[in-house]
DNA sequence: GCAAAAGTGTTTCCGCTACACCCATGA
DNA sequence: TCATGGGTGTAGCGGAAACACTTTTGC
């Protein structure tokens, strides 16, 4: 008999968006389902809550579960519940977006997937139920909130260089920005740690920074305000 | 025997903040629950969503049966879904917020509600469940969304004076701002209709105004910013 | 005529934008 | 030595902020 922890609630699900950035492209962790209906498809990690389960961890447990993604950034986005989004019965499910630091992950399948790849944002395949709205609705979270809070950093290697930085922003928000008015803006905000310099690249080495988390926080409680 | 579209989804509900602006102070529409557990506590109206019923339109329903209210400004807000939000089994709800034209709203409890009445934010009563973290969280994002989107009018009557508008602003932001500066922008905009001035005042009446929507919506096709 | 709120311009300041060339490194 | 990306400063413009007095109205 099950115990009383893994009861589920039938009606209630959980999605998560995942974002990885490999320095070029904007990518969405998908993973290939292993059980019916729609086994085979590609499709937004998943699955139900239980009934003593706090919502956050629901999502955060279903995310190792089927990814063996562990301590990423994670944010509730949106509840999608359409009547018809789930043909089987009424599931509606409460979303979540996180973000990966794509180069500390290799992709492993949990039991109940059969197989999980990184798609480029722009390439997606063809996704069941509503999940190619629950992605465009995550992409458009990433893009407002990557302006106004420093979550940018999630998607970066722990050091990283300016011109990743400003990479990574170009992608995400589909723009092209000035190198020497992007640094003179980053660098003015006093929240990058500078560290030592690259090694064994093909052009002049370019020196590596991190994101000073603590000094944030601080500032943040006094009022400072984020934005790019 | 209950029709199949009055099946209930047990372990989900939705509440709704209600805001309402008097020209000086803003405030939040409570009802006083008519049933058990709880009955006689001011809480927010809220209730539970049927099988075949999307959610934005059970929070519409929820609304029209507890308060009387319809064709209201809703948006949905955050799922809070904590295991022990609720006493007596898992109940996960879908926070909707509103924005209400105070002026035009008399509260008239549905049958399910003996009273409902607004509370002034800063002077609210004792409320059941998680409701006051509810309504902090839908405090926080009516501040930020007011800056960003003209979804302050909502809360004005069809016509108001610029004095009205400022105030309102004030309120809900929580700063002073310079008159002339205000509606230096405000009017920069192009996007208030000027009508007749106001009568009857003790003092230089004032010229009222509206919003004109039809051009903010064609402006924001364009990529136009609303921004205060 | 007085109380109460409406209405109105100008100056200053700061942050954003635009813009081009030299440097370091590995191949 | 060449290809590749790294790194740097300044001038001009525009929007934001600061600031105080006159006008209209009802009582």
């Amino acid at each position: 008999m099950a115990k009383k922890s893994e009861q589920i609630i039938k009606n209630l699900s959980t999605d998560s968006v995942i974002f990885g950035f490999d320095n070029s492209e904007l990518k969405v962790l998908l993973i290939k389902l292993a059980v019916e209906p729609q086994k085979g498809e590609w499709a937004l990690p998943g699955s139900n809550i239980l009934t003593d389960e706090n919502l956050d961890v629901a999502a955060k447990r279903v995310l190792k579960e089927l990814t063996g993604l562990d301590n990423v950034y994670m944010e509730q986005l949106y509840t999608f519940g359409d009547v018809l989004r789930f043909p089987l019965f009424r599931v509606v499910t409460v979303a979540y977006f996180a973000l990966v630091k794509i180069e500390d992950y290799q992709p492993e399948p949990g039991p109940k997937a059969s197989d999980a790849k990184w798609f480029p944002i722009k390439k997606l395949p063809k996704l069941p139920f509503d999940h190619i709205e629950i992605i465009n609705y995550a992409l458009k979270r990433l893009k407002q909130r990557v302006r106004i809070r420093p979550i940018g950093f999630e998607l970066l290697p722990m050091k990283f260089t300016l011109s990743q930085l400003q990479n990574l922003y170009e992608t995400i928000m589909d723009v092209e920005m000035d190198k020497r008015n992007f640094r003179k803006k980053i660098i003015g905000m006093n929240l990058l740690i500078p560290l030592e310099k690259q090694k064994g690249v093909p052009h002049r080495a370019a020196k590596l920074y991190r994101f000073d988390k603590r000094k944030y926080d601080s500032l943040k409680e006094k009022g400072f305000n984020f934005e790019i």
